[in-house]
DNA sequence: TATGAATGAGAGTTCATTCAT
DNA sequence: AATGAATGAACTCTCATTCAT
């Protein structure tokens, strides 16, 4: 990391991917652009694949460990969902050529880093489900589905890497606000008691 | 199309696209599969690219018109929005491999291509926003920015390709119906008055 | 074997292979002096090494199963053993490329497939050291180390690989009788009754 | 040559083209096994080819030399035969590495190379056929064919470098000394009279 | 003496596509 | 409609060698 030439390597291999996907980007793509001949690459790194595979590493890194320690911390239920939702959408809003990498070309990596990645994904995912379910014990949050509200967050955060641009009118902190203020509010326990569904049975 | 074969290969190619991703499905892959030579396949499909063309015209042709209807009712917009985030959930749920392939591999058409489908899913993405709006302007929902509880609906239902499957728990129904559940809830105007953020601010 | 194309590239490349070496020789010589572009010969081949291996498998068969006949045979061991060598010399003379390539270029396959050749030319050579073996029991031949008796055989013979040539002034049968003349004349009991080793303590 | 390095790099050549073959070993190879760049190693060698060269180059003067001072001896053909026969076993045993590159890599070499590779070994081969010649001019030998006598001789000996191993149970004195008493015997005009195929003719 | 970045040619292989049969 | 031989371009990767430091 920081190491020169191996470091724009990577970070123009992250370009590329994003802009054309792994398998459309050439290895030669890669060296014209870093300005070297295709065989020096050779230098820096291993092979393409490991290259793809470094990129998806660090998306890993990059999530894993922060939010272990959000959701650690001794705070209502509410409050660490909304610093996990703020943690999500900014990591993948500063760091969008890893994350579109790291969420459509993952399948162009072996079975068995693929299975790593998959496990990773399933432990990120489990910490939401599980400080919902915390907050649905803990009285803050209605009875909701813990998979299915996690699924909705990730979801939608997730699908920034499609549309976010870090040149749009909307901050990353605006998209996180914003959508913790329909998600929060949906999961709280609201006023009147009843949930939306029959809520919608009375005024539909 | 409809056609037999035709229609067999087009199935094929979307199974296969799905689980090996396009650029790393063969032709020899997909004539195996459907078990004709390789040349032979050419009396059927005009090239790989045209068949992903293909498979994501259909993936177009299934939302657009059908949620024009819906959005068109006379309705309250709570309701039509439901209608629309069902629908959205349904066809995707019910056409796994289409929508993989379409949110997938669409960035390996030609730019041309790669515009009508981005021009397609603005139109489609703009539905739910007017939608939004409206439900804004009647009173229905709260001062929320239609793009960003746009981009959540559709965030949330578009990462059902990622997770989704026809055998797990969770019904495509049930998945509608509890991030229904949660992001009505997070749009109606709530009967205690506050917005969640600042009861962000009271507990945080 | 025999079909055209395929056995033309065959001993295309074992003519290359035994000229030039396996590994100085290219995909693209054997095309070019097969008359066919570097991918077309994928078509009938797996890949480079594949050719090697098919070539010394074919090598391999050559000698085995006729050997085995060969020394079983009911009949004294001398005149088997004389069938033998005169069996091998003709197997290299009349198959000079493909055993060329043989001895010479069985380093550059996997290690399974030279485990394979390794047990058997082990197996080959056993045939010979038996049937001397054998000679010696039956009073044929004097008390000589079978193993090294084989191996002056077989080396004397496999080295014909590296100087005979078709167009010598020698046949394979004149030079198999001339290795003959002297080999058994080696082996047998002869009528003096001291061995070499004595006579050279008199003489030397 | 003799200078620490340089004679570290040329054994290690040796033993790497001895194990993997000239073609299959890279530069780099050596490098890594002298615990050297890669870039380094060119203080010390012209190219990888200039290696090969070296190694064979020295081959060829262990043989040469040797054996004309044997052959040229006042002695009996026989006894410079079997002096000769125990040179060359020797020199083969006793510098596998060298005697296998020299006799598997040679094609490796330049056209020149090779052709002043090729004279060295017709001269060294005269040599044995010179001394078979004088064997039987001095009715020490039967009327054998010198050129197939010494190619029999010579067949057996370089085949050493495919089995020999110094670890093995046979010593490298055995080796000759079985070698000789199965040549001699077959070269010395027997009691008997008769040659081995009239003998066969009788008893087969 | 030693490094290691860089080269540039060439390797084996894959693959979408064409076309005569 | 179906074949399968053939193409030719592109691909990833290797490697002997050079050279500024």
């Amino acid at each position: 990391m920081g190491n020169g030439k191996g470091q724009e390597i990577l970070e123009t291999a992250v370009r590329l991917f994003r802009k054309q996907g792994y398998h459309a980007t050439s290895v030669q793509d890669i060296a014209d652009a870093v300005g070297l001949q295709k065989g020096s690459l050779y230098h820096y790194i291993t092979g393409k694949e490991e290259l793809l595979a470094r990129i998806i590493a660090e998306g890993m890194q990059g999530y894993a460990q922060v939010l272990e320690e959000i959701v650690a911390q001794p705070l209502p239920a509410r409050e660490r969902l909304a610093r996990a939702v703020r943690h999500h959408v900014a990591m993948i809003a500063e760091n969008l050529g890893i994350y579109t990498v790291f969420l459509r070309e993952r399948h162009a990596l072996t079975p068995e880093q693929q299975k790593l990645v998959a496990e990773s994904m399933r432990r990120y995912q489990a910490l939401f489900e599980r400080t919902v379910e915390e907050g649905i014990e803990q009285g803050e949050f209605r009875a909701v589905s813990p998979r299915l509200a996690a699924m909705l967050m990730l979801g939608a955060g997730n699908w920034l890497y499609q549309w976010f641009s870090p040149e749009g009118r909307l901050s990353a902190t605006e998209i996180a606000e914003a959508f913790l203020d329909l998600f929060l509010r949906g999961l709280e326990r609201g006023g009147g008691g009843g949930d939306a569904a029959s809520e919608r049975e009375r005024s539909g």
